[in-house]
DNA sequence: CTAGAATGCGAGCGTTTACTCACATTGCCA
DNA sequence: TGGCAATGTGAGTAAACGCTCGCATTCTAG
């Protein structure tokens, strides 16, 4: 055990049989994670879950945590595209309006999967996937910071970068706890006005 | 591996001696979980650090999971307990005051071996630990509820129990994400000004 | 002082599991 | 069609590591 040290694969799929099977057995360590948990996950198993021989597992895996990471990788993305593709929309509304959006879109985001994503932000270590995980936190932060700059004249606000930092952190930790903590309150419009009350305070905007 | 099933301590130590053989053991634990992360922590290694052999350590803990289950147990306790002795006196203040005390209060614990709480939460699978931390958890949220409940009067909020779920997670997550993002903010004051004013807008405070 | 309880010891057992490798099969291109 | 590259296979290897157990040492109570 951890003997892991490269995190690469170790061979790029060139045809669509190996694609395929890349996908399945991705889609299999999803499935292993959420049924078995991260200390159950085994690499045989995934492989077997997946219909696959364990050498195949290990063309385009160096190792486990490769296997994870590149599950981690493509979860994250699912989860940032849904944002990113909407947020230029949202951004041309007012304030108000907005405010809303990006919680509904935050909220949506974090549906996206839901018990992968309990799994992945639970059980699974973060060794090493830190990186990853700041750079999104980086480019959440310089988004957010960058719109309330630019619309800063209708706000009551201080420096863009603070706010946007205790903003950013509370949004997504509500959220982040509903979904941990009683799923439920995501479909419950309470949660989304009262955040909404809370950042539309915060920033100086009249109810909307 | 993956033996484990009981968490409880196998056996009570009842003399002086057996009593600093558990202390030793759970600091040994501490170093080497921030030196080696829990993926090179082994049982032989924390007997080894801690200078007792492996036989003594499973007296006292019958399986891996247990002895960091019961370091965990022991981050927290003292980081709760540092908040709990101050709270009573953290209510009686004047609300723009105790907003501020409350703040420096949770950064303050925050900082409580630091080291520590990052590996333990950034690293540690929190598989069955999980209903420790709810627990304290929903003490956080029943005191902060308690709170804005008792203080109605002077606030302009609704549902206590919506607003006491809005302003932990958001709270918790500004200092926890400061901790492990950029400790030093911890020590900026601009930091503990901005959240003081996002708090203060929410709850219809007014600037103290 | 002594007996029995509590504590300490650590070599090594047994299992788990990540990962390899020699070989088979399939697809691609000339 | 032949030949090479890509892909697939899975039994087997080696090492890591949790944990036991039989025995030694230390404490405590009577």
């Amino acid at each position: 055990m951890q003997r892991q040290v490269r995190t690469t694969p170790r061979k790029r799929p060139r045809q669509a049989r190996s694609r395929a099977t890349v996908d399945t057995v991705l889609e299999a360590t999803a499935r292993v994670l959420v049924k078995r948990g991260f200390d159950g996950l085994t690499t045989n198993l995934v492989a077997e879950a997946a219909g696959v021989s364990i050498g195949s597992l290990y063309q385009y895996f160096p190792n486990k945590s490769a296997l994870v990471g590149a599950l981690i990788e493509k979860h994250v993305e699912d989860m940032t595209s849904l944002v990113l593709s909407e947020l230029t929309r949202v951004a041309q509304l007012p304030m108000a309006e907005a405010v809303r959006s990006v919680i509904e879109l935050m909220i949506r985001a974090h549906a996206v999967e839901p018990e992968l994503h309990r799994v992945l932000t639970e059980q699974v270590p973060r060794v090493g996937r830190m990186a990853k995980l700041r750079e999104i936190d980086a480019l959440n932060h310089r988004m957010v910071a960058g719109l309330l700059a630019s619309r800063r004249h209708e706000l009551a606000i201080g420096d863009p970068d603070m706010v946007a930092f205790v903003l950013v952190s509370a949004m997504e930790a509500i959220t982040h706890r509903a979904a941990l903590f009683a799923p439920e309150l995501l479909r419950d419009p309470r949660l989304i006005d009262e955040t909404c009350t809370m950042v539309r305070r915060y920033l100086g905007i009249a109810d909307g």
